[in-house]
DNA sequence: AAAAAACGTTGATTTGAATCAATAAAAACA
DNA sequence: TGTTTTTATTGATTCAAATCAACGTTTTTT
């Protein structure tokens, strides 16, 4: 059985024997505890991240200490800090697993070579940038039209298990509000009118 | 000599006379002049702009009317949206021209042919849209931990030419803010201290 | 060139979320 | 298992930006 990693960029895009090869040649399988880091800020992002078990986040911290949450990765999502793996240069961001996690890593040298010699490889990378590029904007989009109740709604719709798998205070720094008021969205949306 | 989209290609990615042809041969070259739409909400987007001179803005509306400008486009930049040119769906964006442009047209089945048959054009198209999601997710970051402010001073630094070719309202409305809190920010950053 | 529309500034007031603070509840730990 | 640490809730207060409003200026239109 091919690993989950695999099947997904099989699902995407039609790979033969000899790439499959090529691409399990050159993957790593790696477990990560909850509250361990996969990449800490300053570091330079060495893989890239694609989730087959598990949760992560990747954040930044602010001058008043508090966090902002970019991104959740569960299964079949890709986690990294995209600039500094491509440039070399140090992270800005951490990441986290928020559980037991189970990841394969692509490290530069592997991708590069897998985008040079396997097309199909390319053509699957270029659909999930594009895919994660279109995901970001729409986020971004929405934040100014939206009340932060409305927010706090869509994230539940996109995500409906978000809240059985995190702190409520991580949902909040992932929405840029303060707990209190996450607390208080929270509140308003169950007593109905 | 060729257009400044082959050139800028050529740029990234070394070209071959047979590929600069067969690009050639799916471009279309078009002018749009000052306030015209290149792409209205609810139509579909048919094609991928390069901006080859001048500057437009993609935006969209929202249920009390005022804009949120998502991406300004000057020389050497695409601009799209990248869901409806990819999906066939109705777009959510406007696309207007601020001043008099000329842009470089790539339709979807141009761009799907040149993906296909010019692995050059694909890494390329690789470079593009990686650049733009991290020059989103930064901007992104921004907003959460920056007072507007320094969001203000940001912008300024990035597009030193902006203030000069586009009115105050649209940097505004491209940080998510009003126009009078904009007219006082930069009140606050003439009167430094 | 005159009229109309859009733009930018300044002031007063309102408002939604942050902050400060205290307490209860749940989870992690030793 | 009991203790400590994190997390969530609720209340009071503060604050930054939105809104409402008025007015002069610039740009566009005819």
């Amino acid at each position: 059985m091919n690993s989950t990693y695999i099947q997904h960029i099989n699902s995407k895009v039609k790979l033969s024997k000899a790439e499959v090869v090529l691409i399990q040649k050159h993957i790593v399988h790696k477990k990560i505890r909850k509250k361990h880091y996969f990449l800490q800020e300053g570091d330079v992002c060495k893989y890239t991240a694609f989730v087959e078990k598990g949760l992560l986040r990747s954040y930044t911290l602010h001058n008043n200490g508090n966090e902002h949450i970019i991104q959740f990765a569960m299964e079949g999502w890709f986690i990294a800090d995209l600039y500094s793996f491509l440039s070399g240069e140090p992270a800005v961001y951490n990441i986290e697993a928020i559980e037991d996690s189970e990841l394969v890593l692509i490290s530069k040298p592997a991708n590069d070579l897998l985008l040079q010699q396997c097309p199909n490889y390319q053509t699957f990378m270029l659909q999930v940038i594009t895919n994660a590029y279109i995901a970001l904007q729409k986020r971004f989009n929405a934040i100014p039209h939206l009340t932060v109740d409305e927010r706090y709604q869509n994230i539940l719709q996109q995500y409906p298990t978000l809240p059985k798998r995190v702190p409520q205070r991580m949902i909040a720094a992932y929405l840029g509000i303060t707990p209190e008021t996450l607390s208080r969205v929270r509140k308003r949306l169950q007593q109905p009118k």
